[in-house]
DNA sequence: AAGCCCTGCAACCGCCATTCG
DNA sequence: TCGAATGGCGGTTGCAGGGCT
């Protein structure tokens, strides 16, 4: 039983504190959502394991009627199937299960699984990468090269980050410059006040300070980093976790971006998050959202 | 009808982080 | 400060139920 052994079982249940726990969580909690996904919903699961990888609490802040198991099972036995089933008339493409070995998701799982520290660091190497991946993405003829040397997990991500970048520099190469949106430099370091408009992209976790405009939609509320729930996340609501992934990711990017509006109520950032990723046709240029990631999932 | 196979999902496992005394 | 207890997470397993032969 492992460390299970050391939890209290209660006495007439056979079960300990923790099952107890999952069980609630997962099963018993009031306001989840039995049944069918909709396709609203796997879109959702869908774009958000692409950015985020096997990261399902996190991906389940964000579908709050769904706990993280729900997911992870709805994700292992329909979506990868259906991915990979779409893959296989791309033969020339890796496996969905590859995806998750070498993106951003963990290969290996002893020497990556994300507890919550780990979580923190993973996805601050991460949010990294993207910067980086977009740094490049928009400056074609920058050496930014996406390899974190011996950045342990960063390395992993190499691969992934790298198709990301490809796709956004063509993806901002279709482009039209006569839209609204251009780039703007918005130095994180000295002006705290650099998301005061909610297009505005900081790129760049050490020197680079770039700010680029997505169409509409920050690139925080696509990276999460408004990160759902502020409620401790839907999977585990009967707890009140100030020092939750959730909570401490999104004072870490408080800090880090130096921004007094990073993290924003719960429901504004999922919808920022969800017509970011869901919205079709809105797109001025000729490269839809959706395109962009259907794109990078068929690149797994 | 019986046996086999497949599928979906709840629960378990093991690890690490955090809390608490 | 330290160690035990507990929480949280992702991966995996086991089983019930349905479909097929």
């Amino acid at each position: 039983m492992g460390s299970m052994g050391f939890h209290q079982y209660f006495a007439g249940l056979l079960r300990c504190s923790k099952s107890c726990r999952l069980r609630w969580t997962n099963y018993l909690r009031p306001g989840i959502k039995r049944g069918n996904f909709t396709d609203h919903e796997e879109k959702m699961i869908i774009h958000l394991q692409a950015l985020l990888g096997n990261r399902w609490a996190a991906i389940a802040s964000y579908l709050p009627e769904r706990t993280d198991n729900d997911i992870k099972n709805y994700w292992n036995t329909h979506l990868k199937k259906k991915l990979t089933m779409t893959n296989n008339s791309d033969s020339s493409s890796p496996s969905p299960s590859s995806s998750a070995n070498s993106s951003i998701s963990s290969s290996t799982r002893k020497s990556t699984k994300p507890s919550r520290g780990q979580w923190e660091r993973r996805l601050q190497s991460d949010i990294q990468t993207a910067r980086r991946a977009l740094s490049h993405a928009i400056s074609p003829s920058s050496s930014v090269h996406l390899n974190h040397g011996g950045g342990g997990a960063g390395s992993t991500y190499a691969s992934s980050a790298d198709n990301i970048a490809r796709l956004l520099k063509d993806w901002m190469k279709n482009k039209p410059t006569s839209s609204s949106a251009g780039s703007k430099v918005c130095d994180s370091q000295s002006s705290p006040s650099c998301n005061d408009s909610a297009e505005s992209i900081p790129i760049g976790g050490g020197g680079e300070s770039v700010a680029v405009e997505l169409p509409g939609r920050s690139f925080n509320a696509l990276l999460g980093f408004g990160f759902g729930s502020g409620d401790g996340a839907s999977n585990c609501s009967d707890l009140s976790h100030s020092g939750s992934p959730v909570a401490t990711t999104k004072r870490m990017f408080k800090a880090e971006e130096g921004c007094e509006d990073v993290s924003h109520p719960d429901e504004a950032s999922l919808s920022l998050l969800e017509k970011w990723l869901l919205e079709e046709g809105s797109l001025t240029g000729a490269v839809g959202k959706h395109d962009f990631f259907t794109a990078v999932l068929e690149m797994y």
